[in-house]
DNA sequence: GCTGACATATTGTCGGACAATATGTCAATT
DNA sequence: AATTGACATATTGTCCGACAATATGTCAGC
């Protein structure tokens, strides 16, 4: 039964992903570190042998995820995705799964007790210089609940940078951007300026005295809140986050 | 002291990143739901008022996200970004930040205990029945090298798809492919197969007594042998992940 | 119903073009 | 010496038109 031999689908890769791909593994292998400049287009065509056309396309892939950026508004430059490409990819993607507050929840109640721990083995003075001054604003704004949205959410970004762990940082920057609406929500909905203040001023002092559990602790107390403020307010914790 | 007003400098955003984000709102407003197909290039050029190279270069910003893709090899069609895409660039950025086996490590102890006690409140017979499987499989293959690899990974995406928590299933997707090759190292270096089985085993009956607590702690064990099998094995616990 | 032939639509790639804007140089001015 | 202006140059953003390769659709013929 000569069923004849099977071949594999042969892949043709468009040249404007093989060129993209080709640039991007000499990024990420430390070919052309971060701040390097890249050749222009037309250099970047010759060498590669494609139009131009091609060369912007391939670009225009790695743009995207950060990978490369302009600076000024010239000259291409290698650049470290920040956490803003990071968070941005990955929460236009839990948007489209139509992610729930309640999944969200969950995930943050994994990683932001974490980072108060961390943070304990790790803050430097200055970054709980900086904490303190976020609690002291804090306590001024408490009534404006614009003001106060802000530095609760960068109250969260402090203690985890505070842990030097750029992996926690990727890791977590889509909440950033999907929980300031639900947070916004109850902040105007709850006036919680009282309970928030108090939890981060617990979790401060934990820091400062390198108490990781209670650190843990009191920020899974904080997310708690967060959740029962949802559910207080009937802002649906089982709806698909809003963008 | 008239130093002269100051302006803003005007933000002269380029055509084709004004395409990108008109075509990805329509996207994640719902108004063009996944699975439907975009209009042809030439179409859209003519819709938005430029050229078709300037619709292709906003399509290839959005196509690496993971938000567009093609069917077959033609039609341009409003794509899920499924947990390759996401795993893929966060994974990317993480190896340029160059996280250390370490950091990845504390993200992990983060989330994998909290999928296993998640996947005791949702986990389907179906899925029980396909870690049941799984773990057949690795009694079997406990000795290949590459084939517990396999398995060993796929146990805990079974684990961490029980949960039903896509937020979840995208936050740890870059740890898949960056412990992959420190999985592989550990396997060869250490042989630790009976050790894997034992604590899979464990957490699988967890998860089918819906013992959260249990399953939690059985998964942070595994974890614990991880870093353990990084540090015998001299893998360099404080290096950078390798891509 | 399957096959093949043919027209059509769509993408991938090319080449060339031009305006707007940065960058670099150098002389003139203060 | 530092600033300004004039000017050439380089680079990007955008446009146009073109063509080959490949899917898709249609229709006759067996």
């Amino acid at each position: 039964m000569p069923t004849s031999v099977s071949f594999d689908r042969l892949a043709h890769q468009p040249a404007y992903k093989v060129v993209s791909e080709k640039i991007r593994n000499a990024i990420v292998s430390g070919e052309i570190a971060a701040g390097d400049l890249l050749p222009t287009e037309t250099d970047l065509a010759e060498q590669f042998g494609v139009t131009r056309s091609t060369v912007r396309e391939a670009i225009r892939l790695l743009e995207h995820g950060g990978i490369l950026g302009r600076a000024g508004r010239k000259r291409l430059v290698v650049t470290l995705p920040g956490m803003e490409a990071v968070g941005r990819s990955v929460s236009s993607a839990m948007l489209m799964h139509q992610v729930t507050y309640e999944e969200l929840w969950q995930v943050a109640m994994g990683l932001e007790p974490l980072a108060g721990k961390l943070a304990c083995l790790s803050a430097t003075d200055e970054e709980k210089q900086l904490l303190a001054d976020n609690l002291a604003l804090t306590e001024q704004v408490m009534d404006n609940h614009d003001a106060l949205l802000k530095v609760e959410i960068e109250f969260h970004n402090l203690v985890a940078e505070a842990t030097h762990n750029n992996a926690l940082l990727l890791a977590r920057a889509p909440l950033n951007e999907l929980f300031y609406p639900a947070w916004g929500a109850i902040i105007r909905a709850l006036s919680p300026g009282e309970r928030i203040l108090v939890a981060h001023q617990h979790v401060y002092d934990a820091i400062c005295a390198g108490d990781q559990d209670k650190a843990e602790e009191w920020m899974e107390k904080h997310m708690r809140d967060f959740r029962r403020g949802i559910e207080m307010g009937n802002l649906g914790f089982d709806q698909p986050v809003q963008g």
